[in-house]
DNA sequence: ATCATTATATTAACACCGTTCAGATAACCC
DNA sequence: GGGTTATCTGAACGGTGTTAATATAATGAT
């Protein structure tokens, strides 16, 4: 026979320059400028080569992405940690405004376009890297749920904090996201004071309510749709 | 002298053609879809042609823009006008809700991409085409406002109810959203009666505080950033 | 050492994209 | 009809992601 595969590390150190080489495309420059051919450029190979480490573009993202929650999930859990998980959510909510503003580039990849994710890759040789993108997102919100929990009472049904806590970044999301497409910038709101005092908001309901949660039984009137 | 130009309604009624045929590719295929050559075809002219009506592809884009907001503003007017503006709220959160399912791609336009605009335009040829649609922008986001002040009391300060309107249609936003961008598919949490939910525990919340709203002291410990 | 084999890398192309510009076309006034 | 000019278009430019054919290089067997 002749020329066996090179061992895996050798494989994943190629991989690695690539990946290396978008990245620093994608800090500096953005979403737009990481192209194929850039990368190639920068990674010293051509940009065919891309092709025999990466299936497609949207692959090379899937990386990206996941190394977007790894940098949240990093300075989330930098935070010196509070005891009471009240104060600890509020400390959430904060850093990912950090987050979402000095790293404009990855919230939108992460929160806002429509890049494949997980589900996308079930089947395909990418289905790998896409679990791995979603066990460290999912680390995130274990965050916010941990503390929900901790917030909440004995007996109350799990899907409450879970609800609590997805409510909860969609509300910081949604600001953040609504302020980031420029629809309100002519409303000159002051947007870091809505942010904060809409988040503070919400977690003193979610605290002041602990008892009567769930006592306006289901969001009525709702099903008119 | 030779060859006048053609009376305005002329010169208008080929922009319109062209508009619609972008319409209709939007309409279909979405986004991605619609490409300056596409829209040509389906508009019978050349490519070329296009740009003697819109200076760019993101001046085009600034059409369609307007033309959803001009849905959605349709379809919250086109409901049952209620007394109650609590209850009037819900419908509008309701029917926002809907749009997002009914008129995706729009949805995606108006709210999460980075498409240009009022401001990016200011100085521009296109700056009229801008200033319209900030102008139905602002028509949507006045509903809110308006049950938001009937649902105050005399002598709130005005700026509380933008701050709540805003907040209301940053939660919204931001669960379509997240839910959109596929990031918590995987957590199979049920995205209906998270939505309707959350939004009626917001509002029961800005009625039951009506009296106590703001003694928080405007976001307490969220200077530490 | 050479050869056959095959893993890896590259070159060159394909079919697109948004945009521009020189030139064709066509409509009007004189 | 001729001159003028508004309007339209074909062809091109430089870009994109992707792929098929080809070249390079490394190894095991002879």
């Amino acid at each position: 026979m002749a020329r066996p595969r090179r061992p895996a590390w050798q494989v994943e150190r190629a991989k690695n320059r690539i990946f290396r080489a978008t990245l620093e495309l994608f800090n500096k420059h953005g979403y737009d400028a990481v192209t194929i051919r850039r990368i190639a450029r920068r990674a010293g190979c051509s940009p065919a080569t891309i092709y025999n480490y990466y299936s497609d573009k949207d692959a090379l993202y899937l990386d990206i992405l996941t190394e977007g929650f790894t940098i949240l999930n990093r300075l989330l859990l930098a935070r010196p940690h509070t005891a009471d998980p009240l104060q600890r959510l509020r400390g959430y909510a904060a850093e990912f405004y950090r987050f979402s503003l000095e790293y404009p580039y990855y919230y939108d990849l992460m929160f806002s376009f429509h890049v494949p994710k997980y589900l996308d890759y079930a089947g395909t040789a990418a289905e790998k890297a896409a679990f791995a993108e979603k066990a460290v997102a999912l680390k995130n919100i274990e965050l916010l749920l941990d503390a929900f929990y901790e917030l909440g009472w004995d007996g109350e049904p799990p899907e409450i904090p879970a609800e609590k806590a997805l409510t909860l970044l969609g509300l910081c999301h949604g600001i953040i996201s609504l302020h980031r497409s420029g629809i309100w910038a002519e409303l000159d709101a002051d947007f870091d004071t809505l942010y904060f005092s809409a988040v503070d908001n919400y977690l003193q309901r979610a605290v002041r309510g602990k008892k009567q949660v769930r006592t306006a039984g289901g969001a009525p009137g709702f099903t008119d749709g």
